[in-house]
DNA sequence: GCTGGCACTCGGCACCGCTGAGTGCCAGCC
DNA sequence: GGCTGGCACTCAGCGGTGCCGAGTGCCAGC
């Protein structure tokens, strides 16, 4: 691929992208200083299409990028936007004052939509090696109590349960025996400990424990990663006209917490940012849209997956900078808190 | 007014609610067996018009219902149109299985925007005679700390606090005071009796009770309903086409939780379901929707709010039949567990 | 007070021709 | 061999025109 056909890829996609019209020959060599005149361009152009990285809408129209065109773009052609000291300090401030997990993600979520001016998806973060810290159970009425459970990373689980007929003591004793041998523990490990919980009880209380235990089972084995929270739907206005037949699929793909995190899920693998353009993306009512998505931990230790879903049409280079600060900003506030 | 101008209203809505489009005199002689001729509905449909119930888009087509027409619809014609046995197996087989609070609200946003095809909004559940059945504060680093509260309601609320250099036993005893101040009683009495604890502590604990204790504060004071949940948002299609001006607003609305609350703040003091039309609505951006609410909870025990919003050209009968059937659901539901 | 008849209005649609952006191709030049 | 200017061609978009039909208001008559 000829050096001349990459500027010409580039630059269609650049201007496509910020004028959100085909672009034709003569506006390109007008633009860009490319050294040539329109009848060259309109050669390369001729061959790019031939080689499917972009198309015309049209005859008498200009081209616009193809998802392929969009491929070669981002992964050759890209250069690195370094974000604008505004957007660092908004990062920064929007961050600061969290008062629990909870809002942590969500200012998040404010925070990527504003910057990259697209739909935000973030992922509840999750430590592998996070330990039980403390389990707790409490009778909220006659038949009903609350298994909690509370990780070093600071999430809190909980689950109702169907308990009726136990004593104050009972209560208490499975509960301290409960913490006695989860405390320290991961999930993982707390997963093969609770079979032995049960067999080590006095027979007094195996009926409630039963209960407490199978609750348990379930709260350890669920990923609880397995959340997310959308914002900036909004900037969906962003796709331009055809509501619904672009709008409305994406709207109800943001809905299935379960699309959203496969979506995200792809891209956790890598530890950079991973873009999936239009096609390339697994979920079909999303194949007229880009996913760019991050992990975010600290160091290799993956907690969970960011991003955001715009128009194949987007900003790669400084939606992909922004995506990528913001992995790395939230992911170094919550292990330094 | 006419009792026959009434029924040409009541006609004019009903079309116009289901064909989306201006309605004609003959259509209307022709649809609704109205016993008289055109000419007469003509002149009957001057008058409506001349008094505000109705408009024309435009010279040359027919009549649609203004704000005020919808209103009078609601309040005088609309007739109670009971829920299909359908619709009624829906909501109890909905609702079965929910895990924990987070679930049953999650469960009704879907509930009430699948039946009433429109954007569901539920505001979480707060019983104001619910207690306080646990404390709990737990050391997550050397830096940091989460405070936890279980309510009688199973209701948790968490917050991050910054504690330093507390010792286990220190921490132990602090939790134990706590939790004999506090267990037992409402938010309200918590609220009152708080300083009182600081007191009573030995010099020892003053340090970190400090921080505790404000949160805490904090925590009590806050108001546990202020939020909501939003689903359905998909079905905001049903504006029709104006993307940008219609339902761009409405995005945004929603993801103001400020604003939902106020909206459906103004509907919770009724305990029956609460119409507002259009211009009504004192929030501006919403003012070509409509906004269907009803208060949820037992008898008089008003926990929270729940509603739909939409365009103001909807089925209101049925609407608020659903969303008045949910309503009293839920607050059943959550009061038998 | 209701009705049929009639003139009037006007949005929507199909049709038409023009314009201009943009292309592909070709012969000629470096 | 690659680049360039020139030229014929295509076609979306736009404004103008004319027709159709839905729907209205008004009026005279029952």
């Amino acid at each position: 691929m000829d050096d001349r056909k990459l500027a010409i890829l580039r630059a269609i996609v650049t201007d496509y992208v910020s004028s959100r019209e085909p672009v034709g020959s003569r506006a390109l060599v007008e633009r860009h200083n490319l050294q040539v005149s329109p009848a060259t361009v309109r050669n390369d152009m001729a061959v790019l299409e031939e080689e499917g990285y972009i198309t015309q809408p049209h005859t008498s129209a200009g081209r616009i990028p193809t998802d392929k065109g969009y491929r070669l773009f981002v992964d050759r052609l890209a250069q690195v936007k370094p974000l604008s000291a505004a957007e660092k300090r908004a990062i920064s401030t929007f961050m600061a004052g969290a008062l629990d997990l909870d809002d942590v993600v969500r200012r998040t979520v404010r925070l990527l939509a504003q910057l990259t001016q697209q739909v935000a998806i973030v992922q509840y973060p999750v430590v592998s090696r996070a330990t039980i810290r403390h389990v707790e159970v409490v009778q909220l009425s006659d038949e009903r109590a609350l298994v909690i459970v509370v990780s070093s990373s600071g999430r809190i689980e909980q689950r109702l349960i169907e308990l009726a007929g136990v004593l104050e003591n009972e209560l208490d004793e499975l509960r301290a025996r409960v913490n006695a041998a989860l405390v320290g523990l991961t999930a993982a490990q707390a997963l093969d400990r609770l079979g032995g919980v049960l067999d080590e009880l006095p027979p007094a209380l195996a009926g409630p424990a039963d209960v407490v235990v199978a609750a348990l089972l379930e709260m350890m084995a669920a990923d609880p990663s397995a959340r997310v929270m959308v914002g900036g739907v909004p900037n969906l206005t962003r796709f331009g006209d055809q509501f619904e037949t672009t709008v409305k699929p994406v709207l109800e793909a943001l809905e299935e917490q379960v699309v959203l995190l496969r979506l995200l899920g792809e891209a956790s693998s890598s530890v950079d940012v991973t873009v999936r353009i239009g096609h390339e993306n697994p979920y079909e009512p999303l194949q007229s849209t880009s996913v760019v998505a991050a992990a975010y931990g600290l160091d290799a230790d993956v907690w969970a997956t960011l991003g955001i879903v715009g128009p194949t049409r987007m900003d790669y280079p400084s939606t992909m900078a922004s995506v990528r600060a913001v992995a790395r900003y939230v992911g170094r506030f919550l292990a330094e808190g």
